[in-house]
DNA sequence: CGGATTGTTGACTCGTTTCAAGTAGAGTGG
DNA sequence: CCACTCTACTTGAAACGAGTCAACAATCCG
């Protein structure tokens, strides 16, 4: 649940500015702190671009085809930065997959009011890349593996992002669906089960109830994921 | 072919900032201005991240995963800037499509001297912004389309990219393969070969050559595109 | 505990890939 | 300008991986 103070760490931990400064006071101005229930999309101007900061929670980015036809472009976590684009061929939004805490701000003006500060606009410039790189890596994924590679795959990223280690293994509780995965990786839920049930017979993962995932072989898992060497 | 005077036009052009200033002298030392001819791929460092201007010509930005499967990230012409990620699970490189003029900077030391003009931080996230967006358009077709909508949305984003219109209809002169365009669009080539079949079969599209392709209905073409409306 | 939701498994279908053959295009030298 | 040649593109037939449809099982939550 984001108090307004939610504000002040945004600015502190991601920037390194002080709220109570000019450039803070400003973007105070623009910034709209809401709590998405989960299951909610957030509430984004979808004529102009927005610019998200996921308090806490987790979030899925949804991009909109005609037909129902849904890919979800990337899943972001506390802490994350998400830019949102105005709708035109494709529509995207954001929903919390659990309850989440946002800050909204429009795109545009944030950029004019931040870009006198040189240290902000470094960081939304290193988080633009690291977005801009796992697009491709995603694209990639897509475009030339299989399912059980684009699972494998799937699982080490989260590993990495969620980064819950334990005892040499890596344990994650996923906070998506199966059909999120799948709406991610560009598969049917089924193939996302029948790929969950090879990787469980191959030893490389145990399962639990519906978001518990321990990876037992995260080298071997690697190389089902069709990583170079 | 591109002369030292191509950093000028690019610092000029790109960011409005004068070439001899402070910043403009800074930014020169670290800039490597070379020709690579078609075919060729970008002496990129591999080892940090890459920051490239394309000064003029085209050129594809290839993505590895092992087992020699190529995926096309993402073309990139004159004028377009290009941020390539040092190698980790999979490795990029950046060819010419034909002979082209490129600047290459390493990636931090330009964002280190050029994090004092905001003019240049600027227009740096307009364009990584841009290109993301593109990315995660490509991530939606990737993930959500079938060969022929692939084909339509690719032939209508190089249109506007290109943009030669000619007496209503759309007139291209594309300066890649039906191979790169097949490894774009995760698709083999023999696809791709048979969607433009169908495509010319509709009337939808006329080719002549390797590379002039005709535009005759934009607008049939984006309902198979699967864009919105 | 009961009911709704989410996940699993099987049989069959379909679109794209693969393999193979043939055709057109672009560049070169006579 | 034409024949030659290499490469790029096109088309067909068969194979395969993921999708679809359908039934069932497990999990979560009130």
């Amino acid at each position: 649940m984001p108090a307004s103070g939610s504000y002040d760490i945004f600015l502190r931990g991601t920037f390194g500015i002080e709220p109570g400064g000019a450039t803070g006071r400003k973007l105070r101005e623009l910034a709209k702190i809401i709590s998405v229930p989960r299951g909610s999309i957030a509430p984004l101007d979808h004529t102009h671009g927005s610019l998200v900061f996921i308090a806490d929670g987790s979030t899925k980015l949804v991009a909109h085809a005609s037909h129902d036809r849904e890919q979800i472009v990337a899943f972001h976590f506390g802490g994350d930065l998400v830019a949102i684009p105005p709708d035109s061929e494709h529509a995207f939004s954001l929903m919390a997959l659990k309850d989440s805490g946002l800050i909204i701000f429009p795109a545009r003006e944030f950029y004019d009011r931040a870009s006198a500060e040189p240290t902000i606009m470094r960081v939304l410039l290193d988080r633009f890349q690291t977005a801009l790189f796992r697009c491709r890596d995603k694209a990639l994924g897509l475009g030339r593996k299989n399912a059980q590679e684009r699972l494998a795959s799937f699982l080490l990223t989260m590993a990495e992002r969620l980064d819950n280690d334990a005892n040499g293994c890596r344990v994650l509780d996923l906070p998506m669906s199966r059909r999120d995965i799948g709406d991610s990786l560009g598969l049917t839920i089924e193939t996302i089960s029948r790929q969950f049930s090879e990787l469980r017979a191959a030893g490389l993962v145990e399962t639990s109830g519906r978001s518990r995932v321990v990876l037992k072989d995260p080298v071997a898992l690697a190389q089902r994921a069709g990583h170079l060497q």
